[in-house]
DNA sequence: GTAGCTGCAAACGTTTTGCTGGTTG
DNA sequence: CAACCAGCAAAACGTTTGCAGCTAC
């Protein structure tokens, strides 16, 4: 029996993905399923390397191709967004609409942090109006040093 | 806000650069002059392979590798920012005196205006403050559809 | 049954590195 | 003349792909 409920406009990532394959004519098997699974349990963005260690821990028998074409997938479907730091490494993150995040970066030891500002992202909104925009979303990485890396001042 | 742009450094491209080597004891060569030469000749973002076969117009005996270790100085040094569009290729753009700007984007057409907004440039030094960074630079891209493209709300 | 999937390993394209002779300061 | 750098080629890296057998529908 259902003991959730969801509201109507919003379907749970596991709805989502099933309806996206389905309409692609793709299949759902459980290698599919097991990896969004564990990529759900991601607080923040994963590299397809550290996502695969993780599946495996659960099942050995997967191969890293799978990992890297699941996140194709689900990167399609909209439920993983690819984002990237310029050091050559494709990583993902969920984004299944409840919480977007833009980035605090430290240039040092690559340390990051997730953040959202309400002044921010209210003033984006305000600033692509300005210019008749409407504004679907958008990125934002702060690059600087953190407290460690930062020379100390005494 | 500070409307006042600090004159600090008034220096030519190459005058940095030809600084920024001696202060780290690093050589003066004629391929890196080349490659400097004609990095600031980019209007854009150039990938490692795109300004390697443009220099080897100039200079056919020019190696790959010399193009990429020089681009890792210029980041280095500033005179050049590596950006990342999530498709393994790391693009660097020359950012010099040039006036720093961030990014409206029309998901439709394409269409890119530069903006800078003082509200939120200043919020981002405080946002990153709260964290105990210091903040070096930043990124911000916003993503929607303009006027043109934009559907009417009846 | 059949399209599509998997795991493996090999292929791929970009970037880095080890080497040796040459150049800069 | 002591770093340091160049070019070359090979290695390394993350990612993709071809394949043969297997699985979902």
């Amino acid at each position: 029996m259902r003991a959730t409920k969801e509201p109507k406009d919003r379907l749970t990532p596991h709805q989502a993905f099933t309806t996206y394959l389905q309409e692609h004519r793709l299949k759902i098997t459980p290698q599919r399923r097991l990896i969004l699974d564990i990529f759900l349990l991601e607080p923040g963005h994963v590299s397809s390397e550290e996502l695969y260690a993780k599946v495996k821990k659960r099942d050995a028998s997967i191969g890293q191709a799978t990992v890297y074409r699941t996140l194709k997938l689900l990167a399609g479907c909209g439920l993983a967004e690819a984002v990237s730091f310029a050091d050559g490494i494709t990583r993902y993150e969920p984004h299944f609409g409840v919480e977007h995040h833009d980035h605090l970066i430290c240039e040092a030891c690559g340390q990051t942090i997730e953040i959202v500002d309400p002044v921010i992202e209210r003033r984006q909104v305000e600033l692509a109006a300005k210019y008749g925009f409407s504004l679907a979303r958008h990125k934002m990485d702060l690059y600087g040093q953190c407290p460690d890396c930062r020379p100390k001042k005494n």
